[in-house]
DNA sequence: CTTTATAGTTCATTTGTTCTGAACAAATGC
DNA sequence: GCATTTGTTCAGAACAAATGAACTATAAAG
């Protein structure tokens, strides 16, 4: 197996951090990294997804994620431990990570508002 | 020809403008329209790119960006005229759009600082 | 120490996006 | 009308993403 890549942050374009968190499926996987203070193993990620994935795809994902400087994946025995990066990346491009977290917090509630309209106009028709 | 779409930003995914911005020839085009006060038509922006590139490819940048949000076009005459939606979208995912400008200005000092050591080191030598 | 199980990665193929030249459309002036 | 300018759309080529099958790396059992 290769050695997995964990560039330095300053060689990390700002494209790549926005190309990584464009994707639903990796922000799902980046916020489940975050916000456990345990370290996560790929399995365990996987199963918090909404929709089950294959772990090659998982594993690309999860790839994606590490050379875009986001994540650190250490090798614990048989299974590999994932954590947030996200100290290093705010000390370096600062305040970039919390400000698109509460737009994805601006997004998800405004999802739930109108998940419970539709769910009201159903039962009054 | 079909009528451009200007979705309201309600409307627009986080990993839209991520996605739109992710790109390096975008995020040149949308710092052009951003930077002016005043409006700049299509062949204007692309002559400010480091790189020419075909209009067909210009013309799906710009309904990239369009399309997430981030610029309105309007035909004035025979051109069509950018502005950026900055404003709107700052009110309703505040931070976002700063903090991603600011990362790409430490990213371009960062490259400024590289070539400029590549440069002593060329004369030294 | 060989086998089996578990956790991920890599590879090759399919599937989906993006890029771009050529054709088209819309406005203006001759 | 026809030509010019500015940009869009379409179709095929070039590129990237998703995934099943094969592989690697570790641990633990036999």
């Amino acid at each position: 197996m290769k050695l997995l890549i964990h560039p330095a942050i300053e060689d990390v374009p700002v494209g790549a951090i926005l190309h990584a968190l464009a994707d639903p499926v990796r922000v799902a996987l980046y916020a489940g990294i975050v916000a456990e203070g345990c370290e996560r193993n790929c399995t365990a990620l996987a199963g918090e997804l909404d929709a089950p994935i294959p772990k090659s795809t998982l594993s690309q994902h999860l790839r994606i994620l590490r050379e875009a400087g986001l994540i650190k994946s250490e090798r614990h025995g048989v299974e590999m431990r994932n954590v947030s990066r996200c100290a290093e990346i705010d000390a370096y491009y600062p305040g970039l990570l919390p400000s698109i977290a509460r737009a994805h917090e601006v997004q998800n509630e405004a999802e739930v508002k109108r998940a419970r309209r539709l769910a009201r106009k159903a039962i009054h028709s």
